[in-house]
DNA sequence: TCATGCGATAAGAATATCTGATCGCTCTTT
DNA sequence: AAAGAGCGATCAGATATTCTTATCGCATGA
């Protein structure tokens, strides 16, 4: 008799081709993933992965199986996750995935309101870039994730959450020097610091700045804004800051920003969740929460210098 | 961690609606099957079953839930029957549904020629009314059904085998009383014997008698046609027969065959099976075997009386 | 040739699940 | 109103399944 059991090391031993790493995934000893693999080709009387000394292979049964345990799997999660939509809406375990350029500015904000308003619900999160987030996302081990609007897949549903626009950091010192006549050409000129290779953020802000900054595509990447941020403020550079971050990352002494006078280039900042999920309720509540915050936040926010 | 086990259970007892009834379909005793129903309401939080004194009633959650459960449990047939294609056609187990009018007719030619040609076939045979049969095919307990077409459900996909006409079947003494020209009013005439309701062959024939024949419908039905042939055989009215029925069922010294002369009344034998089976080529290579027995059949039978 | 990584195997421990006996409740019968 | 039958819950002990730990054998690559 096929239990589930079987379904998830499977589904795991495909996607990973790898005893062992499949074994602590599922947070087993690879000795008992291989007696449920073992187990469930006697079963189907298929067999599933060839064993040739030191690397595995997913037979083509193998792989159309997998794609099966796969699905049913995912169903398996919509019956909890209906279930759990009555018990009322923001309880239980909700995994949720934030890109690097949000979770700093808002994650805070979001877990004050959320042990305020739904004390029930266990937040847990996954901060990363966005492919690896969607990724995972897709593959039901999150639940929802917070970035960068638009995501590109079908099985996914989005909800636009704020419209957050770009700005131009420069060190404070060169400020008066930027005309905002012509501000476009003028970024063209300067040395544009950007996160590395991965982060949605660098890729809007060269296609922004289309004009091919040879010297940004030369420059490592960094790792974090704060990195970038302490750069611009020592002269080294210029950045495209979205307002979020603008309050935690900026020093108002070295570092000045510049808006855009019309047309301000922004990204949109929204919640993503599979299309099959069956907690609809929970990502709007979720979705209405983290707006209400960012409206707040917008209301008391001083005055942008410029 | 919900278990396939807890979505069989719960699904038989949605159905059910009887921890008892449903324990003994699961093949457990009665506690067993309470404590996993039990468990799977912890497991998701949210009451199944109303427990009030001598009956329950399933919640509004539990009969989405029992939906959802059942989807499941018929993907993950579906990935066993999937895998099962992989050993070669006809092979492991196949439930098969035959209607009474059909069964003992074709059957044991069936099981000759499986275990001539598929011998690591086991077949397991199912022998009750199209309707019955039709549900536990939907439910996924029997893989195909051979049963009179056409069968009404959009799940079921079907393939007609053969055509089997009816003949009419009277006392041999009065068959030279019964002139070929005007059959069909003769027939409302006669007292027309009829098996007990709910056969499929009681239906077709009273449709293809539409005059409505009053004696017919008070009569009570028989159980086989065995017993139908023997009352024709004393005189005591006609019957339609299917003439796969006949060779069997005819004693050819006390009742005689008339066939129609033209556009006689038929009825059409076929397969059926989920559409969502992935067994296809089984009931193909099924199919085939059961045509090219009629086909047999046809050839070597003696030219009817009439 | 030896070391390393990987999956298979075996024995015993830990869990999960089931059975059989029994309880308490409700509804029906008398 | 009392007795009885039917039903699901509960409990203790038996059984079956699944897991861990330890170890093996086989490939691959230094």
């Amino acid at each position: 008799m096929i239990t589930l059991r079987h379904l998830r090391y499977f589904e795991t031993l495909a996607r990973t081709k790898h005893f062992g790493m499949a074994a602590d995934q599922c947070a087993v000893t690879q000795p008992a993933l291989s007696m449920q693999i073992k187990e469930l080709e006697r079963e189907l009387g298929v067999e599933l992965v060839e064993r040739r000394g030191n690397t595995i292979a997913v037979t083509q049964a193998g792989q159309d199986i997998a794609a099966r345990a796969e699905a049913i799997l995912s169903q398996v999660r919509e019956l909890s996750d209906y279930a759990r939509q009555h018990q009322g809406v923001l309880t239980g375990t909700l995994r949720l995935g934030i890109i690097p350029s949000i979770a700093p500015y808002l994650l805070p904000d979001i877990l004050t309101e959320v042990t305020k308003h739904y004390p029930q619900l266990d937040l847990q999160i996954r901060e990363t870039q966005t492919n690896a987030l969607v990724e995972e996302l897709v593959r039901g081990e999150l639940d929802a994730v917070l970035v960068a609007l638009p995501v590109e897949s079908s099985q996914l549903e989005t909800m636009p959450l704020f419209e957050d626009r770009f700005l131009i950091a420069v060190q404070s010192q060169a400020a008066p020097d930027w005309s905002k006549s012509d501000l476009r050409t003028r970024i063209g000129q300067e040395r544009l610091l950007l996160l590395e290779e991965g982060h949605c953020l660098r890729d809007q802000a060269l296609q922004f700045c289309q004009i091919a900054n040879m010297q940004a595509r030369k420059a490592l990447g960094a790792a974090s804004l704060t990195t970038i941020m302490q750069m611009v403020a020592a002269g080294h550079g210029i950045t495209l800051l979205p307002e979020l971050c603008a309050k935690t990352e900026v020093d108002r002494k070295r570092v000045a920003l510049i808006a855009f006078p019309e047309e301000p280039p922004m990204r949109i900042v929204g919640l993503a969740w599979r299309r099959s999920s069956a907690r609809q309720s929970d990502f709007t509540a979720l979705g209405a929460l983290i707006k209400s915050l960012r409206r707040e936040e917008m209301d008391t926010a001083k005055p942008m210098n410029r």
